[in-house]
DNA sequence: AAGAGTAAATTTTTT
DNA sequence: ATTTACTCTT
């Protein structure tokens, strides 16, 4: 026993990561032992697992692959398994390496593998990709050209850069436009593909744009001392490639290596995963095929699906046993999924025999659904749910908002996850742009941000004779406010307002590494004062912002609290990679709202589905949409294994997007066996009725409704051969070929507008028109 | 340089 | 339909 105690320490000692004093850890670990003897003789861990689920905990060495259907006790496997690994010795908590595919998983398994092995396991290190390889680049930055102050851009940094390189270099908007730029940048580097290569291979004069924008880009973001999302992978991947001396420091930090929903990983991804496991081959990856929903953003599934031909000696391992949904819930999502091909056959069981029948929702317009979902989970709250165990989640962003407002007219407590974060509004991210500033003087894009915000006078002029001051000198715009501006005659109150910027600035930056970060922070929002700057607009809004702003010192306060070496840089970072999700809190104790790709990996009593509609689920765009059915196939299965008891399926037959109409059922819909579901038809009499605001008051009124009610259409009406659900492509005799993108009225009367390719959009009364389908 | 008014794009999903 | 971005005017 003295042996394994010394043993342990010894490992710990030697093993430090990320540079903390040797002799914290050193009492950690002493603490550690009695906790770790105990699991480890008792093995209190492995009683609660069935033998699928010990099969995968015991398999410690070698490649692992673990394909775990949803709810079959994933997590309860991978905190399990590093517990074991911890506990029979084979390799200390810091030898542990273990990526999530958000902070929020990342920290539920930390706490739970504590819960067993008690703090010995706090070494264990638990990230996200991006986390990990940010800590990675900010170890080692010197390689690659790069400070360990540099900044991390998100999406709209990415995009603010990339309008500033149309404009000065004369790239015309649209040619593509902005965001189509950023996304092809973006899916080339999780391809590894560099701007040279992409230059070679440019076929188009689109692509030879983007070429010229990508060099331009990647050059910018080297001068700023900054990286991008993207960048933070292939940044690693190419340094552990150059230097093999630097990923041997990796390869002896971690020994075992796991993997959590391996089907969503891209190339890069990919990539970092086969290099930090090729000396141990310790490397399990966890996953469900059928979960894969991340395509569009270069997720690969092949990855899983091929795990056992980059490592023939793997041992595979299946989780079928469902411990979550009933066994109507699961059959109904197994047949949404069954036709996939290339899918990883299986069939989730569980002991939840049969269950509630699924409800489909039949409403009329979008209205009428938030209505109907809302009386719902209302009448369920009369009984004996809490507001936290439903959930409705639906296709896109912008259906939250007919639901939000039914929620907040009804009084219903939810929680909107997704949408506008914290760290994206405005106020925030100036302040952030400030203090991203103060670390790294050279940040250009933040300096654009703030140079005048609060209003400082500085206009188009004074920016491009900033510009001008800049080029081709490498020392940052910000130390030339100084005493430079003369040479670009920048005069009067420009000029006094940008020496002033610059004195804040000098003089803050030079207390960083003295006082706390809250600090800074505070000082900093009185120097420029932003609250000033609100107060003076006089606004409800404004008020909201200062609160933000307020809120955003408190939250560098609650960070410096928890973190061992709070910095503000370490803040920064923290922030830049933060999801939504990871702050949602099921505690709220309110309805949660959120899309089908946050819900993944989350748990409810009951489940609606908004939206079961063609052209929403599956999402259809246009002509040149070659959307993957399949995935949208799977998305609708995360959807319906999120709920444990009860499953909602909503659709409208009408639906306001675009100014247009679309609606009419999902064609995933006919997939479900019909014994499993039961229809309810929204009828606005019969039921409850819609709430004028006078009635809902208490008050009378004439008994008429402000809006007329839209009829549901029965399921069957849908079906009948003149239907042609919107996507549809169709040839007409006179107009060619063109694309149904709305209806209007029902049965007989049906209308279609069809956008032709030639002739433009038309409206066409579906009984006289003939048209021809060409594909659905 | 700032605000009003008009044109254009937006609605996939996210680290 | 709504929101954002840009142009034109003051």
């Amino acid at each position: 026993m003295i042996i394994c105690v010394a043993h342990l320490t010894i490992d710990h000692r030697f093993e430090i990561y990320f540079s903390k004093p040797a002799h914290s850890y050193f009492l950690v670990v002493i603490r550690a032992e009695t906790h770790i003897l105990t699991a480890m003789t008792d093995h209190r861990y492995l009683t609660e697992l069935n033998p699928r689920q010990q099969e995968a905990v015991l398999q410690v060495d070698g490649p692992l692959l673990v394909l775990a259907g949803a709810g079959s006790g994933k997590t309860k496997v991978i905190t399990h398994r590093i517990a074991h690994i911890i506990a029979s010795g084979k390799a200390a908590p810091n030898q542990i390496m273990a990526v999530t595919f958000t902070n929020k998983a990342a920290g539920e398994m930390k706490s739970r593998i504590l819960n067993i092995l008690g703090p010995g396991a706090r070494g264990v290190f638990m990230s996200t990709f991006h986390s990990f390889c940010a800590r990675v680049l900010r170890e080692f930055p010197e390689p690659l050209g790069f400070s360990r102050s540099f900044s991390i851009y998100d999406s709209s940094d990415t995009l603010a850069l990339i309008k500033k390189i149309y404009k000065d270099k004369g790239i015309p908007e649209s040619q593509p436009s902005h965001r189509i730029a950023a996304s092809r940048i973006s899916s080339a580097k999780d391809k590894l593909i560099g701007p040279e290569e992409y230059a070679e291979e440019a076929g188009d004069f689109l692509d030879i744009n983007i070429a010229t924008i990508y060099r331009e880009y990647q050059k910018r973001l080297v001068k700023f001392q900054a990286m991008d999302f993207d960048d933070l992978l292939t940044k690693s991947v190419q340094l552990f490639e150059k230097n093999p001396e630097i990923l041997s420091v990796f390869h002896n930090r971690f020994k075992y290596l796991l993997v959590d929903e391996y089907q969503d990983t891209n190339h890069v991804q990919y990539r970092l995963v086969n290099l930090l496991a090729r000396a141990s081959r310790n490397l399990c990856v966890v996953g469900d095929d059928d979960q894969s929903i991340y395509g569009w953003r270069g997720a690969d599934i092949n990855n899983i699906l091929d795990f056992e031909k980059d490592y023939p000696e793997c041992k595979v391992i299946m989780l079928e046993q469902n411990y979550r949904s009933s066994q109507n819930i699961l059959d109904a999502a197994g047949d949404v999924v069954a036709g996939i091909r290339g899918r990883k056959p299986k069939r989730l069981f569980t002991d939840k025999a049969g269950g509630e029948k699924i409800t489909l929702l039949l409403c009329g317009d979008e209205v009428d659904e938030a209505d109907t979902i809302s009386e719902k989970i209302r009448a369920g709250l009369a009984l004996d749910k809490s507001a936290f165990e439903f959930a409705v989640l639906y296709r896109t962003n912008a259906q939250s908002r007919v639901l939000e407002d039914a929620f907040r007219y009804k009084g219903l407590p939810y929680t909107i996850v997704g949408g506008i974060r914290f760290y994206e509004r405005a106020e925030v991210k100036d302040i952030l742009a400030y203090l991203r500033l103060l670390v790294n003087p050279k940040d250009n894009v933040a300096l654009t941000r703030i140079i005048n915000v609060p209003k400082r006078g500085i206009g188009k002029s004074s920016i491009e004779k900033l510009d001008e001051l800049a080029a081709g000198k490498d020392e940052p715009v910000i130390a030339l406010l100084a005493s430079s501006l003369d040479q670009v005659a920048i005069r009067g109150k420009a000029k006094a307002e940008l020496e002033k910027l610059s004195v804040i600035m000098t003089e803050l930056s030079s207390k960083i590494n003295e006082l706390p970060p809250h600090d800074i922070a505070a000082r900093l929002i009185e120097k420029i004062k932003y609250l000033e700057m609100l107060a003076e607009e006089n606004t409800p809004e404004a008020e909201v912002r200062a609160e933000n702003v307020k809120e955003l010192v408190a939250g560098i306060i609650e960070y410096s609290e928890r973190t061992e070496t709070p910095s503000l840089n370490g803040f920064l970072e923290e922030v830049a990679l933060i999801t939504d999700i990871d702050t949602w809190d099921e505690a709220l104790g309110s309805v949660t709202l959120m899309t089908l790709h946050a819900a993944k990996g989350l748990e409810f009593d009951s489940v609606f589905i908004a939206g079961m509609e063609d052209g929403l689920i599956p999402l259809k765009r246009g002509f040149d949409d070659s959307a993957d059915l399949d995935e949208e196939r799977r998305l609708c299965y995360v959807g319906m294994t999120r709920a444990k008891n009860k499953l909602f399926l909503s659709m409208a037959g009408f639906r306001r997007r675009w100014g247009d109409y679309t609606g009419g059922p999902s064609l995933f819909l006919k997939d479900i066996s019909k014994d499993l579901l039961e229809t309810e038809r929204f009828n606005y009499w019969n039921d409850y009725g819609r709430p004028t605001q006078k009635k809902f008051n208490g008050f009378s009124n004439s008994g008429k409704p402000k809006r007329a009610p839209v009829p549901a259409i029965e399921l069957d009406d849908y079906d009948t051969e003149n239907t042609l659900p919107v996507g549809t492509v169709v040839l007409h005799e006179k107009f060619g070929r063109g694309i149904v993108t709305a209806r209007e009225g029902g049965g007989e009367d049906m209308m279609v507008s069809v956008k032709f390719e030639r002739a433009g959009v038309k409206k066409l009364m579906l009984k006289y028109a003939s048209l021809e389908i060409i594909s659905k």
